[in-house]
DNA sequence: AGCTTTCAACTTTTT
DNA sequence: GTTGAAAGCT
C-alpha cells in the first residue's frame, strides 16, 4: 500500500483503517482504552467528506460539551473550512435543535425553556407539597428513570406496584402539567420529546432522516434506552437504505449504569442491524505493557460481551506499584512523597522534567480528595480538584440565566420567580403568592398575569406598581436583546443590564464575605464576556449554535446557554497535579497515575446495609461496574501506576481493619517488585542528590 | 416540645 | 466542607 501523508488514513493501523473506510452501512467500533477512537471518528468524518458527502449531512454525537468541543477542534484540523457545516454536538444539543425547529408537533413553542436539575427539584417540591430535599431527590430520580424508560406519568401510574410508586407517579403527573404550563422541558425531555416527535410525526421523521447522511456516536456504551431509540429512528431502522452510522464505544468502560446507560444497546446493535460491521481496536497507544497487563487481568474477571485484549508497542515499562498505607492521612503523605520522588528521580538522571501536570491522583468518591488537598497544601504542591461545582451551578450565574430565560420565554414561571426576587425589589413572598394564585385562577403565566386588567383585585396598589415596573423592564430588556447584535454592543447590553438591576450591589449585600462577593462578580463578568463573544460569532466550540462566525443577537445566544455546563476554559494547561474521581477521569490520561482507596467497601463501593437488602444478582452487576471503574482508572496511566489501599479505616472515633480491594489481587502483580515506600525512596534520592551536588561543586557553599 | 449544638458520614454526574 | 441526624438544652 502506498503511503500518502495527505490521505485521511495515513498513519492508522489496519483496524483503524477498516473502521474509517467502512463508509456505507452500520459500523460498531469497539475501541479499547487509549486505542485512538477520537482519531477514528475524526478521520472517518474527513473520509466521508473526501468521498463526496456534504459536511452538513454528517453528525457526530457526544455526551459532553467538552468532548464535542474537542472533536470539533480536531475535525477542523483535518478538514479545515468544511468543518463549519458539520454537526458536532451532544445528544441533548441535537434534541434542542430538533425541538426548536419541529417541536410544535409535540406541543412546544420554539422558545421553550430548559430547566436544570435544581429547577426540577423545586418544581417537584411544589408538586409534592413538600420542602424535604431528600424526598424530592428520590422523586426526581424515580421520575427520570421512568422517563428514560419511555414512560409518561400516566403509564408510570399504571405500572406502579406499590403506594410509594403511585404517590411518585401522581407527583409526576403534576410535574408534567407544570412543565406544559411553563413551556419548559427537563434534560430527559431533550431526548424523550425528539423521540416522540419522530415517532408521531412522519413529516418530522422524513425531514430529520433526510438531513443525516451519516451519524457517528462517541462513547456509545453510555447511551440509555431512549437515546438508542432516538438514534434508531434518526438513522432509519428498518429502512434498507438506512443504517448509515458508526458507533464507537467500549463495553469495558461502561461506568454510568446508575445513570441509565445500558449495555443492552451494545447487545442489540448486531441484532437490530444484521449487516453491522464490527471492528475491534486493540492496540493501545497510551500505556506500557505492565499497566495493560494489570488492566486486562482485572477486567477478565467480568462477564464479557465482546472479547478484547489490549496490547501496546511501548514496552514493558515500570512495574505497577502497590502502596499499603496505615490510614488515609498516611496514604496521602505517601502519595505526596511519590510525586516528589518521581520528580527528583527525573532530575537526578537528567531526564526531562516531570511537571506537576503529569500527575493524577484518582479516587472513588469526592470526599476522598480532602485529605489529599491537605497533604498537597502542606507540601506546597499545586493541585486542582477536577469536577466539583460547575460554573453554571453557581448561584450568581443561575440568577442571570433566570433573567435570560424569562426574556426568551415569558411563560417560564420558575425563571420569573427567580428573576423577580434577584435582586430584591420590594416584591415579597406575599405579593408573589397573591400573583401566583391569581395567575392560576386566570390560567395565565405569572408574567402574563402582570398585565391582566383585574390584577388590582388581587394585590395592593403599591405591589401592583412594583409588578408593572418589573414587567415593563423585562419587556424593554427583551426588545433590546432582540436588537443587539455583535460582541461589542452585546457587552454593553449586558453591563447596562447589570447596572440597571444593581446586581453587583446585590452580591455585596447578600454576602457577608467581601472577598467572596467580589469573586462572584468576577464570575458574572466572565459570564457576560463569554456571552458577548458568542454574539460576535466566536467562542462556540460546542456545536450548539447552528451557524458560527456570524453576528448573533443577544436573544439568540441566550437561547443556548442553559445547555452549557462548561465554559470553554483555558484551565487545561495549568501546571498542577490533578485530583479527580474515577468517573471524571474517563477519556483523560496522565504519565503518572496514583489510584488511592483501593479497599473493599470503597472500591468496589458497597454499603453494609446493601448486603442484606440487595440480591446476589444485583450485587454481581454492581461489582462488575465497579470493576470497570477500576479498569478505567488503571488505563489512565501512561508510564507509571501506583495502586494504594489502607490497612485501617476510620469508623466513628476509632479505627477498624480494612480489607484491600479484590481488584488488587485480580491485577496479579509480581509481589517481589511491587512494594516500595515512597518516603524511603525519596529520602534515599535526596541523600544521593546531596552527595552528588557536593562532589560536583566542592567549593560552593 | 422546639430549639441549638455536636458528631459523624459522605457514591459516581452530565445534560 | 457540608449536611443530616441524634443528643442536649431551655
Amino acid at each position: 500500500m502506498s503511503f500518502d501523508p495527505s490521505s485521511p488514513t495515513a498513519g492508522l493501523n489496519p483496524a483503524q483503517q477498516d473502521a474509517v473506510n467502512h463508509l456505507r452501512g452500520p459500523c460498531l467500533v469497539l475501541a479499547g482504552a487509549g486505542s485512538g477512537k477520537t482519531r477514528v471518528i475524526t478521520q472517518k468524518i474527513a473520509r466521508l467528506i473526501q468521498t463526496g458527502m456534504p459536511p452538513d449531512r454528517i453528525a457526530a454525537i457526544t455526551f459532553t460539551n467538552k468532548a464535542a468541543a474537542e472533536m470539533r477542534e480536531r475535525a477542523k484540523q483535518l478538514v479545515g473550512r468544511s468543518a463549519k457545516g458539520l454537526t458536532i454536538c451532544t445528544f441533548h444539543a441535537l434534541g434542542v435543535r430538533m425541538l426548536r425547529e419541529s417541536g410544535e408537533a409535540v406541543g412546544l413553542k420554539p422558545q421553550f425553556s430548559i430547566l436544570d436539575s435544581d429547577d426540577v427539584l423545586g418544581l417537584l417540591k411544589e408538586a409534592g407539597a413538600s420542602t424535604d430535599n431528600k424526598a424530592a431527590r428520590i422523586w426526581q430520580w424515580a421520575i427520570s428513570n421512568w422517563k428514560n424508560a419511555g414512560l409518561n406519568a400516566e403509564q408510570a401510574l399504571a405500572q406502579a406496584s406499590n403506594d410509594n410508586e403511585r404517590i411518585t407517579a401522581t407527583i409526576m403527573q403534576r410535574y408534567e402539567l407544570a412543565l406544559a404550563a411553563y413551556q419548559a422541558v427537563d434534560f430527559d425531555d431533550l431526548i424523550g420529546l425528539p423521540l416522540k416527535l419522530l415517532q408521531t410525526s412522519l413529516e418530522a421523521l422524513q425531514l430529520w432522516r433526510s438531513r443525516l447522511g451519516h451519524v457517528l456516536v462517541d462513547e456509545y456504551q453510555d447511551t440509555n434506552a431512549t437515546q438508542y431509540e432516538l438514534l434508531k429512528l434518526l438513522v432509519g431502522y428498518g429502512d434498507p437504505k438506512g443504517g448509515q452510522f458508526t458507533c464507537v464505544g467500549d463495553d469495558d468502560q461502561s461506568i454510568y449504569g446508575w445513570r441509565g446507560a445500558t449495555l443492552d444497546n451494545l447487545k442489540k446493535l448486531p441484532q437490530d442491524f444484521p449487516n453491522l460491521r464490527l471492528i475491534k481496536l486493540e492496540q493501545n497507544y497510551r500505556s506500557t505493557n505492565a499497566i495493560l497487563r494489570a488492566a486486562n487481568n482485572v477486567i477478565r474477571a467480568n462477564p464479557k460481551l465482546f472479547d478484547k485484549q489490549l496490547w501496546s508497542a511501548l514496552g514493558e515499562g515500570e512495574p505497577v506499584r502497590i502502596n499499603d498505607a496505615d490510614h488515609e492521612e498516611h496514604e496521602a503523605e505517601r502519595v505526596v512523597a511519590r510525586i516528589q520522588s518521581l520528580r527528583a528521580q527525573a532530575e537526578m538522571h537528567a531526564q526531562p522534567l516531570v511537571d506537576w501536570k503529569h500527575f493524577c491522583v484518582l479516587y472513588r468518591a469526592n470526599h476522598q480528595a480532602r485529605v489529599l488537598e491537605q497533604a498537597c497544601r502542606k507540601a506546597s504542591i499545586p493541585y486542582k480538584v477536577s469536577g466539583g461545582q460547575s460554573f453554571f451551578d453557581r448561584a450568581e450565574i443561575k440568577d442571570l440565566c433566570a433573567w435570560l430565560r424569562l426574556i426568551i420565554n415569558n411563560d417560564d414561571d420558575p425563571a420569573f420567580l427567580r428573576a423577580v426576587a434577584t435582586p430584591k425589589r420590594g416584591i415579597g413572598t406575599s405579593t408573589l403568592q397573591a400573583l401566583g394564585s391569581f395567575a392560576s385562577k386566570m390560567k395565565l403565566s405569572l408574567f402574563e398575569a402582570l398585565f391582566a386588567d383585574s390584577l388590582h383585585t388581587a394585590v395592593s396598589s403599591r405591589a401592583l406598581a412594583g409588578l408593572h415596573e418589573f414587567g415593563r423592564y423585562v419587556n424593554d430588556l427583551e426588545y433590546r436583546a432582540r436588537h443587539t447584535l455583535g460582541a461589542e454592543d452585546a457587552l454593553k447590553f449586558f453591563l447596562d443590564w447589570l447596572k440597571d438591576i444593581g446586581y453587583e450591589k446585590h452580591l455585596h449585600e447578600s454576602e457577608d464575605n467581601e472577598k467572596l462577593a467580589a469573586a462572584r462578580y468576577t464570575n458574572v463578568l466572565e459570564f457576560v464576556d463569554w456571552m458577548a463573544k458568542r454574539c460576535g460569532g466566536k467562542g462556540d466550540e460546542s456545536g450548539i449554535d447552528v451557524i458560527a462566525d456570524v453576528k448573533k443577537s443577544v436573544l439568540e445566544v441566550a437561547q443556548t446557554v442553559s445547555l452549557l455546563s462548561t465554559i470553554s476554559e483555558r484551565e487545561g494547561e495549568q501546571n498542577v497535579v490533578t485530583l479527580s474521581t474515577l468517573h471524571a477521569a474517563k477519556g483523560l490520561e496522565w504519565p503518572h497515575v496514583m489510584l488511592i482507596g483501593c479497599n473493599e467497601g470503597t472500591l468496589p463501593f458497597s454499603r453494609d446495609a446493601d448486603e442484606e437488602t440487595t440480591s446476589l444478582e444485583e450485587r454481581a452487576i454492581r461489582v462488575a461496574e465497579e470493576r470497570r471503574l477500576m479498569y478505567v482508572g488503571i488505563t489512565r496511566a501512561q508510564r507509571t501506576l501506583m495502586v494504594s489501599h489502607t490497612k485501617k479505616r476510620k469508623k466513628g472515633r476509632d479505627f477498624v481493619i480494612a480489607k484491600p480491594s479484590r481488584f488488587i489481587t485480580e491485577m496479579q502483580l509480581d509481589q517481589a517488585t511491587v512494594k516500595e515506600d515512597p518516603r524511603e525512596k525519596l529520602k534515599a534520592l535526596r541523600a544521593e542528590f546531596a552527595k552528588k551536588a557536593a562532589e560536583t561543586k566542592p567549593d560552593a557553599r
